[in-house]
Parts: structure tokens; sequence; C-alpha cells
RNA sequence: GCGAUAUUGGCGAAGUGGUUAACGCACCGGAUUGUGGCUCCGGCACGCGUGGGUUCGAUUCCCACAUGUCGCCCCA
């Protein structure tokens, strides 16, 4: 094999990209009806866009981002997610201005990169579809994210997803309670494992939801985030519970759950999956949060907002071991069989002619023998099967096979080039009432 | 970045240090001068991921590399 696509990228061909176009046109058709619009922004932003944003010391941006110098020795990072990089649109066009109706709305689907080791349903170059609102603080707009996310998810008829919420608080809120853990976990440093010592040092809301059994049971006893909440951020997650009660969708709060990007803040929600694909553990499929304060960031005004991403190959993998309902093989209308060199160019002229009529053609392009012809337009799940020979030529018809009921008519060649319409419908009248027999 | 494991035709999959690398599926052709299924017959590996090495001889043994898969780290 002389060339290999690079490690961690896939090829999505022609019947996989049929499912993602499923997936990517229901997703659109969902956030529309909720009045997002999509922006589409570069592959690739300015290193600090990422940096700035995701934290400085975190993994994503010391070992995952997939950067590079370019000729002009502008350091260029491949975007690992897809918020850093709207915001910066968001900003940078200006989008908050006064005329610009709030919350502004919007939502991306396309690649994303990240340079790390490719497992399943996590390659390099993976894709995401993701929203984004701007300023509004509103707890309402929290749920009706999260509305829209479960909303999306069920429409391939995904049962058993759970959603998990969680709030980090504002910045006070977050910071004391950094020291509360800190302070708990600091006499237990010895029995930890060696992750979770790092993790006390660089990130120590990470120790939470470590794996490891020693640590989990450590962790068991830690303060909660959520008695050290400010007033504000009490309310602000009160309200998302309570609104997620009025719109009775069921939730958990898991005062664990953390982020490993550094922007996020208030409420933060994770919907998961048991789905076989992960061998039945509850696995995340789609997370967000709310994120104020990174608009500012960026160099705009103070602007809350609120998003979430999820991975379409994590998706796909879901769909597939539930057997959601993709969408079905497209039929095709009529398959045209010549037979003979001669009827080349009349075949040719039929298909044109039916296809600009709307109908879905193929014909053989091998000059095969009509059985070979015959089982290609079986295996195409042709509908009619039109036949042209050299007898057909000279009497300037041909024969017309309905490949469900094997009934056969013939059919003036005209009549196909000036209503084909007609005749589609007349020979499906005739299997209609075939079945009424 | 660390560890484990795998890599044989379009796909699935046997197999051996030494003449022609099983078998199944798919595909193509024929039996059936112009009709889909079944059956039967026939065809279908620049040779066993790439590069080295050991050997009289390697697809089979060793090493390196690449890629896949799984786990760790991390996870938007």
């Amino acid at each position: 094999m002389k060339f290999q696509r690079p490690k961690g990228t896939a090829d999505i061909i022609p019947t996989d990209s049929k499912k993602w176009q499923y997936v990517e046109e229901t997703a659109r058709k969902i956030f529309s009806s909720y009045q997002y619009e999509e922006i589409r922004t570069p592959l690739f932003e300015h290193f600090e866009v990422f940096s700035r944003t995701s934290g400085d010391t975190s993994d994503i941006v010391t070992k995952e981002m997939y950067d590079f110098k370019d000729k002009g020795d502008r350091h260029i990072t491949l975007r690992p997610e897809g918020t850093a990089g709207v915001v910066r649109a968001y900003v940078e066009n200006k989008l908050y201005g006064p005329e610009i109706q709030k919350p502004f709305k919007t939502y991306y689907i396309g690649p994303m990169f990240r340079y790390e080791r490719p497992q399943s349903g996590r390659l390099r170059q993976f894709h995401q579809i993701g929203v984004e609102a701007f300023g509004v603080d509103n707890p309402t707009l929290d749920v009706e994210v999260m509305a829209m996310a479960i909303d999306f998810l069920s429409k391939f008829g995904l049962t058993n997803l759970k959603l998990a919420i969680n709030t980090l608080g504002d910045n006070d809120s977050r910071d004391n309670y950094r020291d509360a853990l800190v302070a708990y976990l600091i006499p237990f440093k010895d029995q930890l494992s060696d992750d979770s010592k790092a993790r006390l040092e660089k990130n120590p809301l990470r120790v939470l939801d470590s794996k490891d059994k020693g640590d989990q049971e450590i962790v068991k006893n830690a303060p909660s985030i959520l008695d050290y909440l400010s007033e504000d951020s009490q309310k602000h997650f009160d309200q998302v519970k309570e609104l997620l009660d009025a719109l009775e969708i069921s939730y958990e709060v898991d005062s664990t759950m953390v982020r490993g990007l550094d922007y996020y803040n208030h409420t933060i929600f994770e919907i998961m999956s048991d789905s076989k694909a992960f061998g039945g553990k509850f696995t995340t499929i789609c997370a967000g949060g709310r994120y104020n304060g990174l608009v500012e960031q960026l160099g705009g005004p103070e602007t809350p907002g609120i998003g979430f991403g999820l991975g379409i190959e994590r998706l796909l993998l879901v769909l597939e071991a539930e057997d959601a309902k993709l969408p079905v093989e497209q039929d095709l209308d009529v398959y045209v069989v010549g037979i003979g060199e001669e009827t080349n160019i009349e075949s040719l002229k039929l298909v044109q002619s039916m296809r600009k009529a709307g109908f879905s053609v193929e014909r053989d392009y091998l000059n095969r023998k009509p059985k070979g012809q015959f089982k290609s337009a079986n295996r195409m799940n042709a509908h009619f099967v039109m036949t042209l020979g050299e007898s057909e030529l000279e009497t300037q018809t041909l024969n017309f096979k309905n490949m469900k009921t094997s009934q056969e008519v013939t059919v003036k060649l005209s009549d196909v080039y000036t209503d084909f319409s007609k005749v589609y419908q007349n020979a499906l009248k005739l299997e209609v009432e075939a079945d009424g027999e």
C-alpha cells in the first residue's frame, strides 16, 4: 500500500456519507426551529485564540493541539474545538452590536483536530456539531439549550439518555471551592493515585472524576461545589432545575462533574448514553455549559454565553449500535437496459430525458449482456426496467417492466420523451391494481 | 506521551521455514442467441503491512517502522 491516510484520519465513503448527511440535516432542521443559524469559521486560528481561552496549562494546549508555524512564521493551530473560534468571530464581526437580536444564536458543523493517540470514536480529525448562544444570562436559555440537545438526540429514536447537570458557580464560588477541596485533599495526598497527585497541583477539580477506585473513596466525602455557591450562582442553578422540571425533563445533579476547559462557569451539563457502543456504561455523547466571560477574554464586551458540542463520530457509533433509524436506501426509479452497441445513443437520450423529468435513472456503461444488466437493476433496487434492443429501435417502442410485479408493457418511445411522468404513473396504477387482486 | 495486541485477495478467514498460499462471500464469464432467483461450471493474491536481518531458502524466525484496535493520560 503506497499511500495511506494520515494517522487518525478517516475517509467517509458514500455508504457512510449518507448517514453523515442524515445527522447533519437533522441538526440543521432542529436548530433552525430554535432559530439558530449556521456560522462557518476557519479551520485554523492563531494559536493564542485557543491558548488564551482553554488555559495555558491544560493538556489540550500543552500536548493535544495540532499547531505549526506557517511560511510567514505565524503560529497557527488547527482548531481543537469550536467555541473559541466562534467567540473570536463574534467579537471580530461585532455581533454584539445593538442592532443584533439577543441572544445571538448560532451553530456550526465541521472538522476539529487534536493531536492524540487515536481510539475508537476518537480521531485526530474528528467532527463536531455545536451551538452557541450569546448575550443572555437568563437560566431559561440554559434550559432551552439543553432541551434542544435532547430534542436533537431524540430525533434518532435514542432512548436511555441521561442528562447530568452541575454548576461551577461564578469565579468567586469556584475559587472558594477550589481552596476548600485542596484543603480537604492535602491530608490524603499520599493515598491518592499518582495521576491525582499531579491533578492536585494542576487542576484539583479533576481529582473529582478520577477513575481510580482509591481516589473515588477519598472523593466521596469531599466538599461539594454546591455548598460553596454564591447567592447569585445558587439562584441561577435553582432556576435551571426549576425550569427543567417545568419541561418535565429528567436530570441528575452530579456535583463531581467538571470540565477540561477553563472557560466554563455556572451551568454545565452532559448527555450520556449507556449504549452497547460503549459497553453499556454511561458515556457522554454531548457536553456543554455556560461560559460567561469568554467573550471578554477574547477582547469583546462583557457578554454571557452558553453552548454545547457533540462529536459526530461518537454519535454515529451510538446510532449504529442502537439500530437507530437511519435513512433508507434511495430507490432507483428506472434502469435502462440497452441490448447491443447500436442502442447506446438512444439509451443515453432516454436516460437524460427521464432524469430531466425528475426521475432517478441509471443505465449500463459496459455494453454488457441483458442478464448482467438486469442483475444490476435488481441489485440497485430499480423499480422499473426499460429494455431497448434492435427490434424496439425499429418499431420505436420499448419494453417497460415493473421489477416488483414483473408486469411488462410496451411503451412508445415518443411518449417517454414527451411525458414520461404519465408513462410512469400509468405503470404504477397497474401495480396498485395487481396488488388489489 | 506510555502499555498491550494485531496486520494474508474487494471483504471475511485458514495455513506452512522449502514444489502450484485452503475455504467462504462478493465480483466477472458460461450453461440459458434479448430479462432479475436457484443450481452447476469456469475465472479472480504485482504473492501474505513496509524496510532490514537470520537462513541454502521466509508469508512463516528476529529487529525497526507504519497503520489499526484496546487500555492509561486526556477528553471540547
